[in-house]
DNA sequence: CTGAAAGCGCTAACAA
DNA sequence: TTGTTAGCGCTTTCAG
């Protein structure tokens, strides 16, 4: 172990309250003894260890951020935004990534409880809730993402996507389309069935239609969304424009459509969801639902922070806007829906 | 605060050492009373919390990861892999970002140090050594990334593109190309050297040239990949071929050259270094020098790992290969090197 | 087999 | 202004 306060005392033959004094620059020490000590101190590279702080005040300082992948550009950006906000104040990020896998959610929570974490970050919502009120048990606050509910100690951020998806709608009406399709997220994660609840309230009120057939699961990765295309395209018909549940599943749709030809947007017109960089730079440039990161992991660090002592007290619900990117993936419907070769 | 051994302890009416012989599955206790306490412990929900167990044994079971930038998939997915080793055993990542800050790098060595990490895994290497003599001194092993030295607690894994990159130089001679282009990284950082040496080296060795105007520093992203390339379009004459210090900057040149009409690899050939997941996925698919993600995560941890207690002993030094990888965005050099019009 | 006590490194209440 | 002491929550000798 390294050098420790009492060393430091015995060697300036004072005591170690003394010493943690001047540390924090408590002004109850003569300034004398105050530069003398503040010396040593540089001399033999004292530094404190504040883990021991932390077992004192009962605060650790760091917070956790589960994330079921971290592969994913829109978490990758939320994450370091939000470490961001962290170091601001001194504090520090715990990153547990799950893969989706229900297990290893749960694992990450025990450990995050086990290391009395200030707060957590849970953006790997699955549907069967886990135990989450372990932490606020154990006076955790936590943030979850798209459960659209809360509970005492246990904030939501939603993202709001009814308000952008009926953008998003309305503006394919507009181009003519009337067919739609759409693929979702996996099916375990609460967040899955927030965008697809949005996409068909869209499609109803905007007097638009889907069919069983055109609505595929996907795995909000680039090869699912190439996969659930392949599916969409064996179908007798297909729909004139497809919406995914995030951007990196329109891209593996994109490049299917590439690889046989497809003609993108004079032939099927693509729209995702999140805005990750390479959305803009992907060719052509894709039509999508922004999510702004910066807002998201603002609130994220809100609801944590509000959540404060008492967590008898309910948690709160967030909500982050989503606003229409209109880039070169979408474009008018072709003439008539036409069939698939093959 | 949450509950105690102690407090457990006295509702059991017995001392806070039985409970934890309990939880820590002690066979010095009777069956009998072993069962009770774990019932009581199911019961009041007790979590032990191990902040306390940590400063006991002074180890805190967290390493720390310092990335230059976490929206650079390479490093993403480095990060991804390295907290999966680390879960395996019960141990837990800190992630810090420093955007190429050198203030955020050396304020994210303070906050490691104050936490006492068991080890931290530094890939922001700046070119002036920052205090990771600190963190030794407190007994924090450290490895670093292409500083192609060690010291004594400071293991050194460095990617080994000398081999790589003549494989790569000898392909593109092979093609007829004779003037290559380099777009560099930042000039701060370590990992930016390592990587222009193997490439000068490997034009030397490999009979072929370029010239000043062709080597331009980026910055490790796709808009200094673009922004370098406009100057290198700037010249007079262009290269045939331009190898890029990583993926991201490659995919700017690619985006820049299809903006004014470029063909890739027609009239120029482009390669990278790192083979990040879109490198397969862009068009066209990115010729690249692969680094393992795996076994470059596998050796931050065994460096870590083997420092042990002592570390006054040496670091090692551990070398990760590069594999080339042939895709479609490299071919036969143009018949002559031509004029950039305008 | 179980308990008492000390101690990890620090801070804070209380005394001096 | 400085020191003494207790204690954060746990484990671990050493007694019993």
């Amino acid at each position: 172990m390294s050098i420790s306060v009492r060393e430091i005392a015995k060697m300036a033959g004072v005591s170690s309250a003394t010493i943690s004094r001047v540390i924090n620059g408590s002004d109850l020490v003569t300034e004398k003894t105050r530069k003398r000590i503040q010396h040593l101190i540089e001399e033999v590279k004292f530094v404190p260890n504040n883990r021991a702080i932390h077992l004192k005040n009962g605060k650790s300082q760091i917070y956790g951020i589960i994330i079921p992948d971290l592969t994913n550009p829109f978490f990758t950006e939320l994450v370091k935004i939000f470490e961001g906000l962290l170091v601001e104040n001194e504090r520090e990020l715990l990153v547990a990534n799950t893969d989706f896998h229900t297990n290893r959610t749960q694992d990450s929570l025990r450990r995050m409880l086990l290391r009395r974490v200030d707060g957590v970050a849970m953006l790997a919502s699955e549907l069967e809730v886990p135990s989450l009120d372990a932490l606020v048990r154990n006076e955790i606050p936590v943030v979850t993402a798209d459960r659209y509910r809360t509970s005492p100690g246990i904030s939501d951020v939603v993202v709001d996507f009814s308000a952008g998806m009926n953008q998003m709608m309305a503006y394919l009406r507009d181009l003519g389309h009337k067919n739609i399709g759409f693929i979702g997220g996996s099916s375990g994660i609460v967040t899955s069935r927030a965008r697809s609840v949005a996409f068909f309230d869209a499609i109803v009120k905007q007097g638009l239609s889907s069919r069983e057939s055109w609505i595929v699961e996907g795995n909000y990765r680039i090869d699912g969304g190439s996969t659930a295309f392949e599916q969409i395209l064996a179908c007798k018909e297909r729909p004139t424009a497809l919406v995914t549940a995030n951007d990196l599943t329109a891209i593996g749709v994109m490049r299917m459509a590439h690889s046989i030809g497809l003609r993108i947007p004079q032939d099927l017109s693509i729209a995702g969801i999140d805005d990750i960089e390479i959305s803009d730079i992907v060719n052509p440039p894709l039509t999508t639902l922004r999510i702004s990161r910066h807002e998201y992991a603002r609130m994220l660090m809100e609801a944590l922070d509000n959540a404060g002592e008492d967590l008898t007290q309910p948690g709160h619900q967030y909500a982050v806007p989503t606003s229409l990117i209109i880039r070169k993936s979408t474009g008018p419907a072709p003439k008539e829906s036409k069939k698939t070769e093959g």
